[in-house]
DNA sequence: GACGGCCATCCTACTAGAAGGTAGGCTGAC
DNA sequence: GTCAGCCTACCTTCTAGTAGGATGGCCGTC
């Protein structure tokens, strides 16, 4: 039984729930091997060091990331729907315990105290987000469907800012509403040719 | 030597930095007993347990925010300048690892992990915070110095959003100057009478 | 097709150190 | 005399990580 990249891959996706739960600190090996049904001993053989086991988690985040943009782009031609997309991927995911923050995000928070492997990839992460959404502001500045005032640059640090802080304040209040609250009118904003 | 108040404060004062840079598991009471030049033992002393430790920081933040936020009103009559005022405080603040973000808005990342009573004074925290910003955007709105599409309610959970979202870009990118950029439009949008 | 080696997977059993917390004793100020 | 403050010494549980053994599938060879 378990396929080849089963196990490995299971371990990955309870550690990232994990993660999403309480942070870097917040879980252990005898967390994971409680819910994967495994004994500590046999996640170190999958991923020798706790560092390398999350190191592996975001690379493989950021590739699903970057795929599922690279999907959102083909649905959707128009940079407004774009971003709507994307704020509604997360919409969705809220409600949801196991995927209702951005792995990287949460990582973010505690950076003075992680291995600096780690923060290297979250930083990636924000690096590589705030590039794309850069992008489909200027895009959609060109084609006429979204104005601002700012730089395409600045703009979308203020979006990523926005999306992330509506994360925090869902999980806060503990009211998944709040998220929808605060990015739907974030795009209504930019969108061009309002009264 | 070490006046009445001293330690205990002292502690609190350590274990805010340290929450700040890592989070609730992110630290020990030997990490404390390190800085402070006191035994573990002397810690639990002051504060039985962890969770007391951390309530007790947690609501005298909330009484430093509280009186903060006073002064600034006594300081600043007008509702734009008071927004200013409030970004401008943190803008100060991100340079400095002890205090570069806010100690709540860390702990509300790691709510599923916390302990119901620290979750409680976090979820209070948040909760007149949004209260204050919205009593400020209509009082701005009523004056007609600041204009905004929305609720005051909806749009003070935005800015909110927004600054705390800058707090963790800064901190992802170990770049202070991106809290700026998110924070300055923001309020420089909600100015009324612009072109 | 049987044989033997190889290797991935998972196990039991263990380690050293760190976690939060306790018991109880010393000291010095009021 | 009492008690706050701090200490040494200790406890239990959890932490990441290690050593080494069982199992079992896959390989080429005869």
């Amino acid at each position: 039984m378990g396929n080849i990249a089963g196990t490995a891959d299971e371990i990955i996706r309870c550690a990232r729930s994990l993660i999403i739960a309480g942070g870097y600190n917040g879980f252990s090996y005898a967390d994971i091997s409680e819910v994967v049904g495994i004994r500590k001993a046999s996640i170190h053989h999958h991923f020798p060091s706790k560092v390398d086991l999350v190191r592996t988690l975001l690379v493989q985040y950021r590739q699903e990331a970057e795929a599922g943009i690279a999907e959102l782009e083909r649905h959707h031609p128009d940079p407004v729907d774009q971003l709507r997309a994307y704020t509604g991927y997360w919409a969705a995911c809220i409600g949801d315990p196991t995927s209702s923050f951005c792995v990287c995000a949460l990582l973010a928070t505690q950076i003075p105290v992680l291995p600096p492997e780690i923060v290297l990839e979250v930083r990636a992460h924000f690096r590589a987000l705030s590039a794309w959404l850069t992008a489909v502001l200027e895009k959609g500045a060109q084609r006429g469907r979204l104005a601002f005032s700012g730089t395409a640059r600045s703009e979308a640090e203020g979006f990523m800012a926005a999306v992330h802080g509506a994360m925090l304040s869902a999980r806060a209040y503990g009211d998944d509403q709040v998220f929808r609250v605060v990015t739907e009118p974030l795009i209504e904003r930019l969108v061009a040719g309002r009264p």
